[in-house]
DNA sequence: GGTTATGTTCTATGGTTCTAGAACACAGCA
DNA sequence: TGCTGTGTTCTAGAACCATAGAACATAACC
């Protein structure tokens, strides 16, 4: 029997495409999480789902992590999701904080 | 007879969704249409196509055109697209300058 | 082990999108 | 009246996506 660990695989931060990330950031949901990850601190799933099932936020938690926006660490029996604000910064200069002072 | 006038109908600019332009400029071709209406030009859609079919591209840049971020003028046999780039700039601050910087 | 809490993965369904051929509409010109 | 160039609309197919219930996996605690 393996000891299956979580995987939570983001991009290296110079494989991201940049459509990718505007795709992921069309969606209101995922742009409202990424709203809410926007104060630096690590949020749980569960406290940035709402009204949303489990099963919708799992899936976008999992097209954000990919597209590069988050990082997902594993922390007991929840998770603590997180912007990778620095690295997409350096990434693409002045692209997030454009997008979530438009946001708003 | 009536004499129907092509319709090139875009939103007013107020009613324009940052999700709507993100979605818009997701796509990778839509992004090199944006790239090249860049340059403050307007430009043919045939000039704009390349390979790309017409259909194809005339869906494209209905889709930019109902984002709010293109503007499409028929002239004769012809219509000449170009960036709504003062009102978008107006409506989303420093959005689509972002996004531009970072397409190349 | 059993139970509970937190998320993921599986699966299905309905809707949307991309692509592109074919037909059509319009402008200009011979 | 045709003919050509430019672009739209119609239509269809394949792929993708959002949503969410159900089952499963993991962690913590008794």
């Amino acid at each position: 029997m393996v000891m299956t660990e979580r995987d939570f695989t983001q991009p290296d931060i110079e494989d991201v495409a940049l459509h990718a990330v505007l795709f992921a950031l069309s969606d209101p949901t995922r742009l409202a999480i990424t709203r809410a990850l926007a104060d630096g601190e690590e949020h749980s799933a569960g406290d940035l789902a709402g009204d949303i099932p489990k099963s919708t936020m799992s899936h976008h938690l999992k097209i954000l992590r990919e597209a590069g926006i988050t990082t997902t660490r594993p922390e007991g029996m929840r998770c603590r999701v997180s912007l990778r604000r620095a690295e997409l910064n350096r990434r693409f200069p002045g692209l997030l904080a454009a997008i979530l002072k438009n946001a708003g």
